[in-house]
RNA sequence: CAGCAAAAAAG
């Protein structure tokens, strides 16, 4: 039973999902129970390969032997739908979830705020981030990724900026938030704002921490501004858009 | 420590 889903797993991951079905299908008939574990890898597995219409008939056949399917199990559904801008069905497997009484996770919804973005439905992507902070779910450093990266690629920059500013007054500004945003910015072209953000993060003279600093760099050094990054190279208190 | 998301030229 153990050993069953092992190899299911093992299969999917290298990339013989199909063998993985056999093995699950040959596993069943001989008694054994197939949980979850299983379906969730092969699902995925499908999803990921682009397979959506298989990965939905295992999904079903998953419920109709009987097996529950878990948070797992639909995530992958969810992912494959998304991966093949399927956003209503994706909608629905959310809501078909919720009404079987399987609460969604942060990937759950970090899958789903990147499907909307994938289709340019920002609106979508924001609803569903204020429902799940609204459900009292936190998004970590993923979910927030997701979110500012999506929205500063796609020029609402100021829009991602509220966001974080919505955290740090909820307290649950994910670790690499920051740094996160920054790249970000960088990457979008919004330099003068990175720096703001980085000088404005930590007080007056002290030193921006080591970490950040890095990212900065770099990200300064991938947008193309040398000049900036080398000065920030030089120093450690920022490059000084707030305090000059 | 059996299965799911994003980014990544420093995990």
């Amino acid at each position: 039973k153990f050993a069953c889903s092992t190899v299911v797993n093992g299969l999917c991951k290298i990339g013989e999902v199909e063998q993985a079905w056999d093995f699950l299908e040959r596993s069943q008939v001989l008694g054994l129970d197939v949980n979850a574990f299983s379906y969730s890898a092969i699902i995925d597995g499908l999803s990921k390969a682009g397979k959506i219409g298989e990965a939905e008939k295992v999904f079903k056949a998953m419920s109709e032997r009987g097996c529950a399917g878990d948070v797992f199990c639909f995530n992958a559904i969810i992912d494959g739908f998304c991966k093949a801008a399927e956003m209503q069905k994706a909608m629905r497997i959310l809501h078909c979830m919720e009404k079987e009484g399987c609460e969604p996770t942060v990937y759950t919804y970090t899958i789903l705020i990147d499907g909307h973005f994938k289709v340019r439905d920002l609106e979508g992507a924001l609803k569903l981030w204020d429902e799940m902070i609204d459900k009292g779910i936190s998004p970590n450093a993923v979910s927030f990724r997701t979110l500012s990266t999506g929205l500063c690629l796609s020029g609402n920059v100021s829009r991602a900026c509220r966001v974080l500013d919505e955290l740090a007054t909820m307290g649950v500004v994910p670790e690499t938030a920051y740094a996160d945003m920054i790249k970000v910015l960088c990457k979008a072209g919004r330099v003068k704002q990175a720096c703001k953000l980085a000088d404005g993060i930590i007080d007056r003279g002290r030193e921006v921490p080591g970490k950040l600093r890095c990212a900065f760099i770099n990200a300064l050094r991938k947008a193309g501004k040398a000049d900036l990054a080398f000065k920030m190279v030089h120093s450690r208190i920022g490059i000084g858009y707030n305090r000059s």
